[in-house]
RNA sequence: GUGGAUAUAGUUCAGUUGGCUAGAAUGCCAGAUUGUGGCUCUGGAGGUCGUGGGUUCAAGUCCCACUAUCCACCCCA
């Protein structure tokens, strides 16, 4: 065991791949049908792109980025999440002239965090996201969910909730943390050593505290939904209105606020209830501020995050069976030199067919080539010797208790039987 | 950053108040009449007991340190 690897980093191994295989060929399936098309950036970004982005008075961004020093002197940092960097792709590639609005989704992103791993916690993980950009409308927010919903709807994701909430645009939002002061400055000496800071930096992320005596206070602090200004209210209202008509169950939670800076309007997390795994599966929201903040025009953007390692900690939790798919069809065995050759050339022509085909590497017995073609799951076998040379026909034996089968020592023969099956 | 638990074959784990060449199950390899998987039986390979100190006649077992992993908090996907 001379390495390791790093700390919080997770392997898929060749036996489980297909398990996110088919995590990815259903979100690909669902985002056709939506239009999106994939972007894909790179990992490492300057880093004041998300001093920027994120804010630095995130948690993110305080202590848990991937920064160094690259050997040309620049500050770059490892992606702690998606958005930032669509967004610099957008403004960059001048997106923002094309047809609006731009949707586009990204699959296996990865997201670097250092932090302490736990269970569906990791310091490298893989984000599923979407991004919308160019729409005011609340309808891009409800088709955003709605992926979101459709997927786990899809997958055969139960028990998930969906949590909703408005948190203001700048406009509203100085006057709700006007409110939000009033209400805890009587009973500020109760708050958390972190809250104190928070009253002064970012008073908002005081609702979501977990301590408890925090909990105590916030219990009855205002609404935001109370003091955003109507505008938020009425994207907020039919937002809501659209989501009854999409026939998709929502909470709205007053306490929902989001960890990073750049989110205005609608706010929204899907959470699990399920014990050992981290709750939130998938977060989002509005970024109306963003684009612009980082260089481009003045364009609202609505859109989501969603950790896929998260996603298949819950899908075993459920019970939910992926099936795994048949790796070989046939498997080849030949006796003697010429039978081997005759497999060498069958299996060429088989694949050529689009076969998946075995054959022995390991120089084996027939019965230890049997017990190999089974323990991989081969469909079929097929015993090539002297005398099935001489007749040039076979009997193809079927591996999952199916009948034997009669064929002629060429592809299209054994193709036929495969097929027929 | 804080707290808790654990560390013995590839994997999951036993290992008694310290005492002989460290075990099981599973997996892997090979055999059980010469060319046929699954079940059964037999045999084999595989471990410097996380690392480094200490106590002792003797340490997988006790003590200390370090490291790693897991879990929880914080935070987030």
């Amino acid at each position: 065991m001379a390495y390791k690897a790093p700390k919080g980093t997770k392997d898929v191994l060749p036996e489980e791949s297909y398990r996110w295989q088919y995590l990815e060929s259903t979100i690909r399936k669902i985002v056709r049908k939506y239009g999106l098309l994939e972007a894909r950036t790179p990992c490492i970004e300057h880093t004041e792109l998300f001093l920027r982005g994120v804010g630095d008075t995130t948690d993110i961004v305080q202590k848990e980025m991937y920064t160094f020093t690259d050997k040309g002197d620049r500050s770059i940092t490892l992606k702690p999440e998606g958005t930032a960097g669509a967004v610099r792709m957008f403004v960059e590639n001048g997106l923002f002239s094309e047809a609006q609005p731009t949707k586009m989704y990204y699959l296996y992103c990865p997201v670097f965090r250092y932090e302490r791993p736990q269970a569906g916690r990791l310091r490298e993980h893989h984000q599923f996201g979407v991004e919308v950009f160019g729409s005011n409308s609340p309808a891009a927010d409800a088709e955003v969910i709605s992926i979101a919903s459709e997927l786990f709807r899809t997958l055969g994701c139960t028990d998930l909730t969906i949590k909703l909430n408005s948190i203001g645009c700048p406009k509203c939002r100085g006057r709700y943390q006007q409110a939000l002061k009033e209400y805890l400055s009587s009973r500020y000496d109760e708050l958390c050593e972190t809250c104190k800071t928070r009253f002064e930096t970012n008073p908002l992320r005081i609702l979501d505290c977990k301590v408890d005596s925090c909990k105590e206070i916030v219990k009855d602090a205002p609404h935001t939904m109370d003091y955003v200004c109507d505008d938020c209210r009425a994207h907020m209202e039919e937002l809501m209105r659209l989501l009854d008509l999409a026939g998709i169950r929502y909470e709205i939670d007053p306490m929902l606020v989001r960890g990073l800076d750049y989110y205005t309007k609608t706010v929204f997390e899907i959470v699990s209830g399920m014990p050992g795994a981290q709750g939130t599966l998938c977060g989002g929201g509005r970024y109306d501020g963003l684009i612009k903040e980082l260089g481009g025009p003045e364009m609202p953007a609505v859109g989501f995050g969603l950790g896929m390692e998260r996603l298949l900690l819950i899908m075993d939790n459920l019970g939910i069976e992926i099936k795994k798919p048949v790796r070989y069809e046939v498997m080849l065995i030949g006796l003697g030199k010429d039978a081997k050759d005759k497999c060498f050339t069958l299996a060429r022509d088989l694949r050529a067919r689009g076969v998946s085909v075995d054959l022995d590497l390991m120089d084996r017995s027939v019965k230890a080539q049997m017990k190999y073609a089974d323990k991989t799951g081969a469909l079929y076998t097929l015993v090539i010797g002297d005398d099935e040379m001489s007749n040039n026909a076979a009997t193809m034996k079927s591996m999952r208790g199916g009948d034997s089968m009669q064929v002629q020592l060429d592809a299209d023969s054994i193709l036929n039987a495969i097929r027929r099956e």
